[in-house]
DNA sequence: CCCTTTATACGAAAAAGATCGTAAATTGCA
DNA sequence: TGCAATTTACGATCTTTTTCGTATAAAGGG
């Protein structure tokens, strides 16, 4: 289990979080180059950025080489999870159903992710 | 419609805007009383963080008292929904429905918002 | 072998947020 | 009336986050 006071990454630790989530392994050009899809940042800041979290151990490195190589230090789902229950308590008061309700609200679902999510329901509902 | 510009509340004024968006009318003080109920600040910080808001438009507040009253001048719903929409792309690649799988997966909901989730669900499946 | 390219390290400063102390004004009650 | 309490205004500091410049080292092609 990661230690937990490590768990709370900043906007932009976040945004390279998910780049390692996504590819597993990678340099810090590969996620600066993957970045700067998106926005406009310097090499250095984001060498700098996974320098940081290396250091508060949201990342670990292979530095046996050269050219550094990057993964993932905490787990997707583990920080998703913590990540939102703040976020639920700071905008819907706590209540998880509330942001669902207006999650689903955003007309950006599709007929294939409803049908998962109706499954999800019918296990929640068995529970009772 | 609010100035979309002014729409990104840090985590203190979102905790202010909470209180703002239940209470409708509150002076400092309530604000204040009611954030010493889960936090420890000091009542010129809230008051200094109010004026910020108001500056900011993100409040509204009437002076013509020499205690101030403030309201919220974003619209609740609004604001979680753009909040929301910049949570679930900075921490689901812009998926909404894998926002919902972790949120229902928090064992938080009761039957009854089980049933309002279902209901939503058939509308929306209703519309393909 | 040298020069260009590509890395990392590191310090420092800019930017954004949060916190508080103090002053000044108003109010109301003793 | 005058004092204590309450309020707003405002500047200053502190902390956290973000950004980047510069130095230095390794690689590798010509």
């Amino acid at each position: 289990m990661p230690d937990n006071k490590s768990l709370k990454p900043t906007e932009s630790e976040l945004e390279i979080l998910q780049v390692l989530w996504d590819k597993g392994n990678a340099t810090v050009r590969e996620v600066h180059e993957n970045l700067l899809t998106f926005k406009d940042v310097g090499y250095t800041t984001t060498l700098k950025l996974m320098q940081i979290m290396n250091e508060k151990g949201l990342v670990k490195r292979n530095d046996s080489f050269r050219t550094h190589i990057y993964k993932a230090a905490v787990n997707k789902e583990v920080t998703q999870k913590y990540m939102l229950n703040k976020f639920v308590s700071n905008l819907f008061g706590g209540s998880s159903s509330q942001l669902v309700m207006q999650a689903l609200g955003d007309g950006k679902v599709t007929p294939e992710e409803l049908d998962e999510i109706q499954s999800m329901l019918d296990q929640l509902k068995k529970k009772d």
